[in-house]
RNA sequence: CGCAAAUUGGAGCAGUUGGUCAGCUCGUUAGGCUCAUAACCUAAAGGUCGCGGGUUCGAAUCCCGCAUUUGCACCCA
């Protein structure tokens, strides 16, 4: 099988330690790899961090360290979150990595060299006491809006990526690719807000500080921003390295997963840069929401967010990962809070899933010492159940495909529902007390084994922890993407101490 | 100013191309059951689908206007 799927998260700016909101781009990112990989393909999943720029200078001088050491440390920071979290990245890349840098050098000269990138002079009003520069509509009565103080008119030698040559072919790469940019609303933003009115070329280099990567053939600049942030997507791959393997195996991505607020970057500048490279764009971008605190969004100035690690312990990691992918609908915004964490591992994770894995393996020590195969004493009411576990993969599938994650959770967690109600509604504890349904009793046991088998191969994406957990309690060795429908022969051994998959969190 | 998006019972959300579209989850109330993590199942209460017009045999669903909120345009998952 050489089917290959390549996906990636954004490389995240390490001015401060990661937040729920980096880690939900992150779970989704590693959910959807997980679920590729256990679908046969051969997957690479890039995360990392974007490491350059004026604001990581200046953070690091103001605590007296170098920007190396600064990043460092929270990279160091954001793997340990990352392993908590069980993100299952293939490389971590830093933008101050070897190869990147030198990849780097190699695109910003070879597109130079085409022509793609020319000298010119960039304009700007900066505030000195700021280190910032604004645009006309950002001042405050003329004023920089952030100390009130006078802007300067200052010019500065830079290099330009000209966007302007490729722009028609852009947009019609985006109007005949419908499912370039997702969700839709996002690519009618672009078009409209950015290619329509024309786009302006891009300013590549700086001369204002340091700490970037140095353009080759001409050492008073550092590459700026995106040239550098992009493409790490390809440096990952070993573009125009030595050894291309990768780059061969896996380019064009099949998907960047990316927060709304790059989305412009993701499907304007890179498809430009790509296409100055010859090289073919990839499949998808997505632009998730975000997750909104208190009504408002994740601010590091602010500060109104906690270590992701405080929800990690205290709720455990499969409940993080399943509050972000089940509460966020596609693509837009959705709220983050305790409480809302509280309550879906409480309705969903124990009342749903750990209570019907309890109840369930119960069941079938009481009544059949643990061990249950299929007596097959069919009824009419096995048949929906039946079905809605063999067409669950197909289901599953295609929303992946969508990117619909919330949707996916909540179908698996529907047929968990609807086996809560298969139980009330076949009542086995009365079938228990006849000896002739015996036969029957022990196929709806097994009819309901079979649906939380099938299920918890679906979750394994999502929940990798817990869904270790259930196969360990019903002692399936049935667990591969290929086995997810209902098999009608197995025989099943379960636990006979099963303790609670979630455990219930009484509120203060 | 511009370009977008949102506004559906107490909360959070579904509602492709207009005709079971008024639905789901949580919450509340009542009942049932006992295999189970005071869990599970059933039922009920609760919305004139932001406001005002219009198109249509018929609109939450299309058109116009208004209000409120949010996003983007400048760095931010």
């Amino acid at each position: 099988m050489n089917k290959n799927f390549y996906i990636t998260t954004p490389i995240y700016y390490p001015s401060a330690n990661f937040h729920i909101g980096h880690c939900y781009s992150t779970i989704i990112a590693d959910s959807i790899a997980r679920y590729k990989r256990l679908d046969g393909f051969d997957t690479f999943f890039l995360t990392g961090s974007d490491e350059h720029g004026q604001k990581i200078e200046k953070k690091a001088s103001e605590t007296g360290v170098t920007p190396k050491e600064y990043v460092d440390k929270i990279v160091a920071n954001a793997k340990d979150l990352w392993k908590q979290l069980d993100i299952s990245y293939d490389r971590f890349i830093r933008t101050t990595d070897e190869d990147h840098v030198k990849c780097v050098q190699k695109v910003f000269k070879k597109l130079y060299d085409q022509g793609d990138i020319y000298k010119g002079e960039y304009k700007g009003l900066y505030c000195t006491p700021c280190e910032s520069f604004w645009t006309e509509t950002q001042l405050v009565e003329g004023k920089c809006p952030d100390c009130g103080r006078e802007v300067q008119l200052v010019k500065e030698e830079a290099y330009f990526l000209k966007l302007s040559n490729y722009q028609d072919r852009l947009e019609k790469y985006i109007e005949e690719h419908p499912d370039f940019i997702q969700p839709e609303s996002r690519k009618n933003e672009m078009i409209n807000n950015f290619i329509k009115p024309g786009l302006e070329d891009l300013c590549v280099s700086r001369t204002s500080f340091k700490w970037g990567i140095p353009v080759t053939f001409d050492t008073n600049h550092v590459v700026y921003v995106w040239i550098d942030a992009l493409s790490n997507y390809l440096t990952a791959l070993g573009y125009l390295s030595d050894d291309e393997t990768l780059m061969k195996k896996y380019w064009p991505a099949d998907v960047h997963i990316v927060g709304k607020e790059i989305v412009r970057f993701h499907t304007i500048i890179w498809p430009i840069m790509l296409m100055a490279l010859d090289l073919p764009l990839p499949k998808k971008v997505f632009g998730h929401g975000w997750l909104i605190i208190d009504g408002g969004k994740i601010s590091k100035s602010l500060g109104n967010y906690r270590d992701p690690r405080e929800y990690i312990e205290k709720y455990g990691k499969d409940a993080v990962r399943y509050y972000v992918l089940r509460e966020i609908p596609f693509g837009s915004d959705g709220n983050f809070s305790e409480e809302a964490l509280i309550g879906r591992i409480n309705s969903d994770l124990a009342n749903v899933w750990g209570n019907l894995v309890n109840r369930t393996v119960g069941m079938a020590n009481k009544y059949f010492d643990g061990t249950i195969s299929n007596s097959k004493v069919n009824e009419d009411i096995d048949k929906p159940l039946v079905d809605d576990i063999s067409s669950l993969k197909s289901r599953t599938d295609k929303l992946l495909d969508e990117l619909q994650i919330s949707k996916i959770l909540e179908n698996i967690f529907d047929l968990l529902r609807a086996c809560n109600k298969y139980i009330d509604d076949t009542t086995p504890w009365v079938l228990a007390k006849d000896e002739t349904k015996k036969g029957r009793l022990e196929t709806v046991l097994y009819n309901l084994l079979e649906a939380i088998r099938v299920s918890n191969i679906l979750l394994m994406p999502f929940m990798p922890t817990s869904t270790k957990k259930v196969i360990e309690t019903i002692n399936s060795e049935n667990n591969s993407f290929k086995e997810a429908k209902f098999i009608d022969n197995l025989k099943y051994t379960v636990s006979k101490t099963p303790s609670p998959l979630f455990e219930r969190i009484q509120s203060e």
